[in-house]
DNA sequence: CGGCATGTTGCGCA
DNA sequence: TTGCGCAACATGCC
């Protein structure tokens, strides 16, 4: 589920769902989604209260109260959001639970997380998570400029920047990795080492992935798009120049790139 | 059975 | 204070 358009995706979802609807019951008894507040006050926030926004940065989620209070979730791995009838059984997996009525119609709303990498919790006060966050890809878009300084600064792999999330918000593996294929720029690269015009040609393969993904979601619903460029594909050829594909693990996570036609900027010499 | 997974955190150590 | 490398988290799927 996670990465921006997925997100995003849902956030678009609970807003035509719970934009003025009225709570009239939620639970949540997961001490680890709700950390650090407790599973209680998720229940007590809730209840009886309505929604009146619902706002997304990166990959956070925030449901905004009628009186201040604010809830966010974030998804994880593996969470979701489904709406089902009121009083539809405990789905495989279900955390937490929000029944509601809107416009006189009851219906209730189930966080599904296997994993529990996700996070639910209930505060009267913005989170350090939510407000560390940088410029979100698809709201606020890339300041050239600043991203450029970002990179510069780092010692770091291009790619680990372009994930920091405070650097740019909502950038996962998978933009990251299709996102510097299309730059062109391999994602070993030390940031301090690009070169004038990298930071635009990573801005904008990050802005095409993500329109691509979305475009895809609002088509397919979800699923996962098999129609990746490189991601997923090591060992398989570059579809730009047909050299084979290569994989290595940056920041710890895996990440394909091209030999061929990614640039390696190499650092400084010391 | 082993290995990998769209994300983040926390810990030991430089 | 910053940053790096990595294990950990819990479960599904191939």
């Amino acid at each position: 589920m996670p990465e921006l358009p997925d997100v995003e995706m849902t956030r678009r979802d609970l807003k035509r769902w719970v934009v003025g609807a009225s709570v009239t019951a939620a639970d949540t008894r997961d001490a680890r989604l709700s950390r650090p507040a407790s599973p209680r006050a998720f229940a007590h926030a809730l209840t009886g209260r309505s929604v009146e926004r619902v706002e997304r940065r990166g990959k956070w989620l925030r449901l905004d109260l009628d009186d201040g209070g604010k809830v966010f979730s974030h998804l994880g791995m593996t969470g979701g959001w489904v709406r089902v009838a009121i009083g539809a059984p405990v789905a495989r997996f279900e955390r937490a639970r929000i029944d509601a009525v809107l416009r006189g119609r009851a219906f209730s709303l189930r966080y599904v997380d296997a994993r529990r990498f996700g996070r639910l919790l209930a505060v009267r006060e913005d989170i350090a998570d939510w407000t560390a966050l940088g410029p979100d890809l698809l709201a606020d878009g890339i300041d050239v400029g600043r991203f450029s300084d970002a990179l510069a600064k780092g010692r770091r792999a291009v790619k680990e920047i372009v994930m920091d999330q405070r650097v740019v918000a909502g950038v996962g593996n998978i933009l990251a990795t299709e996102g510097l294929w299309i730059a062109r720029i391999d994602p070993r690269s030390s940031g301090n080492a690009l070169v004038p015009g990298d930071a635009r040609a990573i801005a904008r393969g990050l802005r095409r992935v993500m329109a691509r993904e979305l475009e895809d979601r609002k088509r397919c619903g979800d699923g996962h798009s098999e129609r990746y460029f490189v991601y997923g594909r090591a060992g398989q050829l570059c579809p730009r120049c047909s050299t084979g594909l290569s994989s290595v693990v940056l920041g710890g996570r895996t990440t394909v790139f091209c030999h061929g036609c990614q640039v390696h900027r190499r650092p400084p010499s010391r």
